[in-house]
RNA sequence: GCUGGGGUGACAGAGUGGCUAAUGUGACCGCCUGCAGAGCGGUUUCCCGAGGGUUCGAAUCCCUCCCCCAGCUCCA
């Protein structure tokens, strides 16, 4: 960031802003939940200077040449660590990331101390002042300073990568405990997901093998890329492909399909639906109080789908809250299966009229016109079907 | 090398000691249909990386081996 910084000649700030908002567009594309605060590192140099402070005066922090290191050693005297990971601090090896220079470690007591604030050398783009002179934050600081801030000394869950299972959140969580004093664990339950693959191989900039959202938006509804990231587990590796999004699609089809079936049914007096109703709320809640295993929970909707699709003579107000009860744990998972496809079409009531001159040729029994109505209609991604309550339409 | 995760049917993907190992997709057959679509039924499916062990019983526990993936400290 600070390389495309100075090649732009703009702020690194600046050059974030953009990114960000595009970030929050896609994100309610794709119908995701924001949170409520989206706080900055950068809006929290005080915060962080302050808990640094605090780090130093609890014994857990020291400064070397301008720098301030976490005393890792005494904090796993005192604390344990890395607690998350369950390394030990001997099968680390100094500087094992190449990225450490010479000198810098020789400024640490211990090859195992991480850096606070980090004096800047004068070439830096990024640099605040501070009681140690002008530097930057380490870089788990502001993760322990805003978290802390905003949800509290202890909370419930803290969500990320399994990228970070060490050391960014061990680290976190020693300075979380190192500047609070005297909380026993600060986070409840750290949830880790999985990379995904793309096409069997790790996404890497170099390779340009990965998609955008945007791009995907452009061929698939958002619906079918949630039914994708339902259908796998959160700490599962998986590989996305344009086959696996095919898979999605065809899922999402076949949900519709039954609301669409069972909306059209006039009922009759059967309640064999009943039971299946009780059964997929205690399924699917089953599923998911299991570490969120959200294939499992979709494998169950997918099964509920398949018993509304036998209940055709079931009375009609089991019908609708059997589709409901489909409706709202599909929304449940993030996707949403308003039918809004036909108000998209301009001159739906066109095609109505198409429809119902084919359903007189078909009476009529001239099935050669009544089939070329239907090929061109198949041939503007317009799917007729035929059913004992009539012709019916959709889009592809 | 170290640490962690994993290898399940054609494919995707659940299942972590015990009913016929979910579910979806694909393929094939049948029902339905003027035909098609959607849907339903059946087959593919006595299979769980390899070998050994524990057990009345193992995909699931233990041991050995093979293979795949990820991470391994100042980039946030």
């Amino acid at each position: 960031m600070a390389k495309a910084a100075r090649e732009k000649k703009l702020e690194p700030m600046e050059l974030v802003t953009g990114p960000i908002r595009k970030w929050y567009r896609e994100m309610d594309a794709l119908n995701m939940k924001i949170h409520n605060v989206n706080p900055r590192a950068t809006g929290h140099m005080m915060e962080m200077i302050e808990a640094i402070q605090v780090m130093i005066e609890n014994g857990y922090a020291y400064e070397s040449n301008g720098t301030i290191y976490f005393d890792v050693p005494k904090f796993a005297d005192d604390h344990g660590y890395p607690i998350l990971g369950k390394r030990t601090g001997d099968s680390l090896e100094a500087g094992a990331g190449g990225r450490v220079s010479e000198n810098k470690l020789s400024e640490k007591r211990s090859p195992l101390d991480f850096a606070l604030w980090i004096k800047a050398e004068p070439n830096h783009i990024m640099k605040w002042s501070s009681p140690w002179g002008k530097g930057y934050p380490g870089w788990h600081l502001e993760c322990s300073v805003m978290s802390s801030k905003y949800l509290g000394e202890q909370f419930d869950i803290h969500t990320g990568g399994v990228d970070h299972i060490f050391p960014h959140h061990p680290n976190e969580r020693a300075q979380n405990m190192a500047m609070s004093c005297c909380i026993e664990e600060p986070v409840k339950y750290w949830i880790h997901s999985a990379h995904i693959t793309v096409n069997g191989e790790k996404m890497s900039k170099s390779k340009g093998n990965f998609y955008t959202v945007a791009e995907l938006l452009d061929e698939y509804e958002p619906a079918v890329i949630r039914m994708f990231f339902a259908s796998i587990h959160y700490r599962s590796q998986s590989d996305f492909s344009i086959d696996s999004l095919e898979e999605s699609k065809k899922r999402l089809e076949r949900f519709r399909n039954t609301l669409r079936t069972a909306d059209s049914w006039d009922g009759g007096d059967d309640d064999s639906l009943e039971g299946h109703i009780k059964w997929i709320r205690k399924d699917f809640e089953n599923a998911m109080d299991d570490d969120l295993n959200t294939p499992l929970a979709m494998s169950k909707l997918l099964e509920f789908a398949g018993h509304i699709n036998k209940s055709k003579h079931n009375r009609k107000e089991i019908l609708v809250k059997a589709a409901e009860q489909l409706k709202d744990f599909l929304g449940v998972l993030g996707i949403p299966l308003e039918p809004a496809e036909k108000s998209v079409v301009d001159g739906g009531e066109y095609i109505d009229l198409l429809l119902e001159i084919r359903e007189k040729l078909r009476e009529n029994r001239e099935f050669a016109l009544a089939d070329l109505i239907r090929d061109e209609l198949i041939r503007r991604n317009i799917v007729v079907e035929d059913t004992p309550e009539g012709a019916r339409w959709r889009m592809k």
